[in-house]
DNA sequence: GAGATTCATTCGGTATACCGTTTCAATACG
DNA sequence: CGTATTGAAACGGTATACCGAATGAATCTC
């Protein structure tokens, strides 16, 4: 027997509840985040701090200035722009890459369809949204891909949060529209070519322009 | 007087080091780069070393096991056929975007193609050559994108080491070829729409798949 | 001999301490 | 009043030390 997968390590520990805070928006953006104070809150030292805050920028959560103090990311409407034209391109590469594998096996996929219907608060959808896409990116096979993807994935959360903290999403019809897009992507795989998915991914992702708060 | 930008971080020297002792092929893939051992051999602690370590991991030069232990990345043929790919993506939007600045200002790009024109070692024309495309990410205006491809680099980096140790490159015909393609991309970004200066860049990178391994 | 076991060594995760630099607000200056 | 100055507190970079876990080779088992 050789378990053990849970060394708990504090540093992941420390990300954890950092990036709870951040994403809920208990932490506002520009804070900063000194690795004494933190570590004094957290009850450990500010080694595993350290490489917590390391981890957080990789993800777009924080940022660190020119002399090595780490700050809340505070998101502009450029922000958004920027990886919105990054999700209109990896996404629809994603997915053609994705086409032949998921031909074989959507399970995955389709789970996530019925709990994203199950749903019932907004922070489970946009967990499940994202997962969902996530799902693709991992099914292209290009693990440099997804890793490109998830290094952009805590800066789509914020975006997602922070439309939902101001009521402009998640209305019963945005729900749905999600939700139908989504099954009608997964069909995609089953019976369409890989251009086809990369095209209906492409489309998908075009309905999140209006909700770049440029446009609004 | 303000001025002292130069810190000398012992974690950048580390960086430094170890990064030109991968790329120049000193350090074989597969390496263990304990942190004990290297901190010795550079005379410095173990906590700048893990740092050095951290930041080529995101280059792609070092990855880590599971249980946190550095090793010298070695690439297969697939991890090439991934990079290609995501060149195939990420440059020529880059070239799209980065069209209406660059038709404003291309004295960098100038610069760097008389350059090449007068190198003399394949160190150098390959620096340079990178140097070109990441010029172009950098013009894109969009950071996430430059900060995508630079991640990509490390790995773009011992692909093209790769290839002039085999002796597979830079012949005298290959190096004309490259500098006539840069010097046609920048006379696109002054005389040609965004979509055919991305038509343009996916070309040059498409004339790389025959360096491609698994075509070889 | 092939595989399981043991154990000394190595290695990474973390705590703590020290030091120079940065920061920022109170103060002095124009 | 707006702008330099200054000094104490805060912060990050680094060194060192301790400990449990992982590693790998010698040993034991069948």
């Amino acid at each position: 027997m050789n378990l053990a997968p849970n060394p708990a390590f504090r540093s992941d520990s420390a990300a954890s509840l950092l990036r709870t805070e951040i994403l809920n928006g208990t932490t506002s953006p520009g804070t900063l985040l000194a690795e004494s104070a933190v570590a004094k809150r957290l009850g450990v030292s500010r080694v595993p701090v350290r490489e917590a805050l390391f981890a957080l920028e990789r993800e777009g959560l924080v940022e660190f200035s020119a002399t090595g103090r780490a700050f809340v990311k505070a998101l502009t409407p450029q922000d958004f722009e920027e990886l919105y034209v990054l999700r209109l391109t990896l996404e629809p590469l994603a997915s053609r890459l994705a086409a032949s594998t998921l031909k074989a096996d959507i399970t995955q996929l389709e789970k996530n369809v019925a709990a994203t219907r199950r749903a019932r608060s907004v922070q489970e959808v946009t967990r499940l949204d994202l997962e969902f896409h996530q799902l693709i990116l991992a099914a292209s096979g290009n693990v440099r891909l997804l890793k490109l993807w998830r290094s952009l994935r805590g800066e789509l959360e914020l975006w997602l949060g922070r439309l939902h903290r101001s009521h402009q999403l998640q209305t019963r019809e945005t729900l749905q529209e999600t939700v139908d897009a989504h099954q009608g992507i997964v069909e995609s795989f089953q019976t369409q070519s890989p251009a086809a998915c990369e095209r209906l991914m492409r489309e998908h992702i075009l309905g999140w322009r209006e909700w770049l708060p440029l446009s609004s």
